[in-house]
DNA sequence: ACCTGAACACCGTTCAAGT
DNA sequence: ACCTGAACACCGTTCAAGT
């Protein structure tokens, strides 16, 4: 095993960012199987018992996880043409998937009522209202929208998708036509 | 220890659909956390290692659980309107999904090339072109149709949806309207 | 306050052995 | 052919202890 980053002296001065950079580098390189107290704590040369501090339990490790990736996701620029601005999140959403396949997953598994997941949202429901959908048919259709872009990227990102690449942009590319097709027609109403 | 369940005699007779029976009686009353080797082979009142002959390992045992899932689904009746078809596909999804909400997620975690996957996007495709859906569109569109499904019924399953019974009602007739609305466009085309 | 060491109750899986 | 028993290398977590 390579030398342990020391970076404290005596007592070892880790926290909470250390302990989840850690926790997802450990993923992408050998999957979310071999994320364990164990194997984190190897990496970062100390004890199990020494993330309990920082992170709570496994749980906790993995919901920090989940908060991590959604903090990758793309900043929103308001100025662009709502279209843009979709486009450019779904494209956001993508690549986090591709970068992070197993860990994405989780983001099904729980309802994800942190303040970056609250930003997330403010976001697409904000995208919506500028695009001219009626106020009772944003929380609703931000919610579609979210499921499709994670269940697309979750899909893609896992290989549930076969085909070769030119098959799997083709059902991208209908999604982005069906919402676009859709987001107006709720404007227009 | 209990008394192991003898049923029986000398040679044990147990069976694929046994072992797979258990496991998903263990996973719907104690979660996918609590389905373990160990745990199923319990259940079944014998050692861990009978069940490598019937299910490869692990791994395997999880791929039988997806097969089942994807079984539990209703069968389709091509004498419906398409539109029926689709909406009773749909809430057999959303079903499968309250019914084993932990499992459900493994669905999207690898290929799923095996019949029962084939049969069920077989009935996907039959549904689109016999909605008129021009052959080129069909394979994109259901592989969209297949993530946005699945999507909502993991999440809603899974408490991604906080809100009450009535905003989750509000998402699906919501992608209803917009499935319908799409697919017959594109029949028009 | 922050980290360690030992211990407990679990895992999946291999391998040799029993019938 | 089908199942067991013992063993190995792992888990998450608690608890008392060190500094």
């Amino acid at each position: 095993m390579k030398t342990p980053a020391r970076r404290g002296r005596g007592t070892r001065g880790l926290s909470r960012d250390e302990v989840l950079d850690a926790t997802l580098d450990l993923a992408e390189e050998r999957g979310l199987d071999a994320v364990s107290m164990r194997g984190v704590a190897d990496r970062l040369g100390v004890t199990p018992m020494a993330l309990y501090r920082y992170v709570g339990d496994k749980q906790g490790l993995l919901d920090g996880l989940v908060e991590r990736l959604i903090t990758e996701l793309p900043d929103d620029d308001p100025g662009l043409p709502w279209q843009d601005r979709l486009r450019a999140l779904g494209a956001g959403i993508r690549e986090v998937a591709r970068r992070h396949p197993q860990v994405f997953l989780l983001l099904f598994m729980r309802p994800t009522v942190t303040e970056e997941a609250r930003r997330a949202r403010d976001t697409v429901q904000a995208l919506l209202r500028s695009a001219g959908v009626p106020e009772d048919v944003v929380p609703p259709l931000q919610r579609l929208l979210d499921t499709i872009g994670m269940g697309l990227a979750a899909s893609e990102a896992n290989g549930r998708f076969s085909g070769d690449a030119a098959d799997v942009d083709r059902v991208y590319d209908l999604a982005e036509d069906l919402l676009l097709t859709a987001i107006e027609r709720y404007a227009r109403e």
